[in-house]
Formats: structure tokens, sequence, C-alpha cells
DNA sequence: AATCATTGATACAATTAGTACAATTTTAGG
DNA sequence: CCTAAAATTGTACTAATTGTATCAATGATT
């Protein structure tokens, strides 16, 4: 696994803030294919460092990325290029993770010696007052 | 006794902490009937070194189901799917505790985005292989 | 001068790793 | 067999690494 590592060129008197200096380079480095999808960042300390700036301003950037669904933040963890999953699969994901989720759920409820008839019962119910709760939002 | 060997698959990337990727997939491994109850897991050190995590980390997600009465873990002794306990709750208490169950599992579904038409398909589906994994299980 | 965007300082929170310890089982000597 | 040491297993506490939140200082623009 190459150790890629990160190279900015940030101009202190171009007049573009730093962050957004950060944020350009580093979608157009995803755009070139210089960074994939997976790649780990700099951690923003070390980015930070390495750029001599403070710290916060890289976080600032990545928060950025991140919310623009470029990156993944993970607080403890580091920085990641977002994982694009081609289109067609996104949908089988989708249902993989609902399905996981329900597995889990009707299996505790399993655990817990429920009956079939019991859980389907409650869930009718739960959806039930699930879709009156979220008329009563829309009509706000 | 076939030594059942638990395969867990992490993804570093995908900004669910480990500890919560590994609760997650026993569980789900419990509702599939890949893991029955009585089964031994790994050791905390075993799995680990297997997922290439910290002893620590496994210990953290065995302890998050230790709490939630999914598994038993002994010091000394090793991990366990916890054996069905007699339902010796009351009715009120039993379905008080459905309904919590049910409603954490379509929150968890709505945050997600999914509509109440795919929750209801999935939970008929789910409901019906629980069904037919039960009848086998009857038949041995 | 006032205001606003940018950057910096500081404290915090979440996750994972390191180290020492306690409970239990296994094993080796007698 | 019995017993004590060793190995195995989970636990507790702490440290290190990471991103987050809040607010203060700075500096440019109006």
């Amino acid at each position: 696994m190459s150790e890629k590592k990160l190279t900015l060129q940030l101009d202190f008197h171009s007049g573009l803030p730093i962050y957004t200096q950060i944020v350009n380079q580093i979608q157009s480095q995803l755009a070139n294919g210089i960074l994939k999808p997976g790649d780990q960042l700099p951690t923003v300390r070390a980015l930070a460092s390495e750029l001599r700036v403070n710290f916060n301003t890289v976080a600032r950037a990545y928060r950025i990325l991140d919310e623009a669904r470029i990156i993944s933040t993970q607080q403890g963890r580091g920085t990641y290029i977002t994982e694009i999953p081609p289109p067609e699969v996104t949908e089988k994901l989708r249902q993989e993770s609902l399905s996981e989720l329900t597995q889990r759920f009707i299996g505790e409820a399993y655990r817990l010696g429920f009956s079939e008839r019991e859980v389907s019962q409650m869930v009718r119910d739960s959806l039930k007052s699930w879709k009156e709760a979220k008329q009563v939002k829309e009509e706000e």
C-alpha cells in the first residue's frame, strides 16, 4: 500500500481563502485521478502542519467537502475520499442494508420469544403511526 | 462439534466504527441462523487478530452485545450466544418491549430513507424466511 | 467605526491502542 | 487424584490519535 502524500500548493497572497484553496485542490486532484475513492487524506493536524496553517482551517475545508459528500470524516478515525458506488449497485446496497436491519430486528424479536403474528401486528401498528406522524409533519 | 469460523467483513472507510460493525454483523448472523444460541464466539484476541484490529475494539463490541443480553461473556471462559431465556415477563412488559423494539427499527429505517412500502415488504420477506427456518429447525 | 469573513486558540468528544490485572481452565509434578 | 504453576480469557484503566465546537483575534470592506 503506497502512502500517497497529498501535495497542495497554497498561494497566501491570492485573496482566495486558504480553506477554499484546499477544497478546490482536493476536488481537482480527485477529478484528475490523483486522488481516488477510498484514499485516506492526511489528518487535519498533519496537513495543517505541512501547509503551515492552523488545523481548524484544514478542518473547515474537510467539513465543506464532507457536506458535499466528497469525503467522509470520522472522529477518532480519519478522513477518506468517499466511495461512490456505481449507480446500478446503489439500489442493491440499499436493499441489503434494509435487509440486514430487518433481520436484526426480526432476530431480536425472535430471541425475545415473540411470535410471527405478534411481530407482524406490531409492525403494522407502528407503520400506521409512522405514516400518520409523517402526514402531520408534512402539513406544517 | 464443528468449529464454525466467524467471518466478518469490515469496511474501514464506511464511517461506522469498527465495534459497531462487529455488533451489527454478529446480530445479523444470529438473525440469519448462521449463529445459534449456545455457540461460542472467538476470543477477543483471536477475533481481533483475524480482523487486524486491537482486541479492546472486539471487547467493546462484545460488551455492547453482552449488555443487550445477546451474548454472555465470562472472564476466563469465553463468549457465547445467549440461550433464549424463557419469557417469564408479563404480557404487558412483553408488549412494551416489542413495541419499543419495533419503534427503534422503524425509526432507524426511516432515518436511512426507506419508504413505508419498502419496510413492510422487507418485513414480510424476512418473516417468511424466519418461518421457514423455524420449520426446518423443528424437523431436526 | 462597524461589520463580516477568515484564521487561530482552546477545550472537548469519539475511537482505537497499550498495559496491567483478575477469573477460569488446563497442565505438569508429586 | 490433588495441587500448584502456567496458559487462556475477559476487564479496567489509561493514553494516543483523530475530528468537532466554540469563541476570540485579525484584517479587509464598507
